[in-house]
DNA sequence: GGCAAAACAAGCCGATCGTATTGTTTTCGT
DNA sequence: ACGAAAACAATACGATCGGCTTGTTTTGCC
């Protein structure tokens, strides 16, 4: 509909479908069967295409990420600003684990984390931005939260170990194939780090401007 | 020395060294880039070798990260039978961090573990031993501790919430290059789980057999 | 309408992988 | 001591990978 930018958006249409496929792969297959060739097919373009939008499988790799990441649903407690009956810490911190850790998003993003580990080029080119997101997503529950004992710096570290428990609950699925265990562990987590959290803006309740 | 057997203790003792180094390269170059010939060429044997007392590459992975689980140093809370003055609850929290998760050990079966969500004929083959091995964590933990809110289950629960925990530890390092800020979250955790937690037999003190 | 550039497509190439095959050395029962 | 079997070694083979090169279609600007 656009007369101006034809291009380039069909340009960035073809690189989100691109990205999505990767995400797919890695899921389904794993990083290292996510193969530019497989990509392709997925994807529904050829394999010069891909190589043209991406001249690299590394390129590609990235990109996806950013891609996630940026579009990070599972952005931790983006619901912050929500109404205030979705706002209780027990919730919000359910909502991380099931719409940020235990999705096929975050599996992806996973299987990028783990080779970069292992893969210096892939640990330069997103160590930096890792780490900025990381830092955005502390500066959002700071500002939602604050820590019943009154030190700030402890949402920050409660936080972060929440994160790292839904992490690591991932990867305990491969050891327990019931969901129900898992979801007891969630539970119990948040009986305990719920009451040391506050969501903050008790005192001004209307700035959710509906426009 | 044994004139029986000669044999066989070589051959073990070679399955051990391919292990190692098995164990070496998924530390190193990871699951995809772990090759035979790269592995033999680590453990210093040809890759025929390699073939023969491995036949193909997932038997090599398996019997690594059978090995692995069966050589667990970061079996959880080994360290139950030890002199009194190292049972605190909190000292054997931070073990399961120090020699457990944060370990070359763990960093080679995770691999391992992110491999087996994709691959099928992996799972299918270790998935048993795994849940053998969570299953037996989680005796050793409840002979080792009782739960200060008299629920035995609690215990199961609180420890694999640790476990979750410093497996996602592990992936946080991704996030953030500062090993205070890691350091800082483990020492809030223990603080919080800890008063939850209280090792056994204090009623009991002496059986610990010297023999 | 025409032309440069972007977008897309198809195929080739060197490298590496896992596995199979074959040959050589060492160990062990008899 | 000798033949069988285990342990070790070397190499060949088919498949697939990532990257590159070349050709075709579509878009944007004049």
């Amino acid at each position: 509909m656009l007369e101006t930018g034809l291009q380039e958006a069909k340009s960035t249409r073809t690189r989100e479908r691109i990205c999505r496929a990767v995400t797919d792969s890695l899921v389904r297959d794993g990083y290292a069967d996510t193969s530019i060739s497989r990509v392709a097919a997925l994807a529904g373009v050829s394999k010069g295409a891909l190589q043209h939008h991406f001249p690299t499988r590394e390129d590609m790799m990235t990109a996806t990420a950013e891609w996630l990441l940026g579009n990070a649903t599972f952005l931790h407690l983006r619901n912050t600003r929500g109404p205030r009956a979705d706002r209780s810490t027990e919730r919000e911190l359910m909502r991380t684990w099931e719409k940020g850790a235990n999705t096929d998003e975050f599996r992806a993003l996973l299987e990028i984390l783990v080779k970069m580990r292992t893969d210096a080029k892939l640990r330069s080119r997103l160590g930096r931005k890792l780490r900025a997101w990381q830092e955005q997503a502390a500066q959002y529950t700071r500002a939602g939260y604050e820590a019943a004992s009154g030190d700030d710096d402890d949402v920050e570290v409660l936080m972060a170990m929440n994160a790292c428990l839904i992490r690591g609950l991932v990867i305990q699925q491969q050891y327990t194939n019931d969901p129900e265990f898992i979801a007891r562990i969630m539970r119990r987590w948040i009986g305990l780090v719920s009451p040391l959290l506050r969501p903050k803006g008790e005192t001004a309740p209307s700035d959710d401007g509906s426009a």
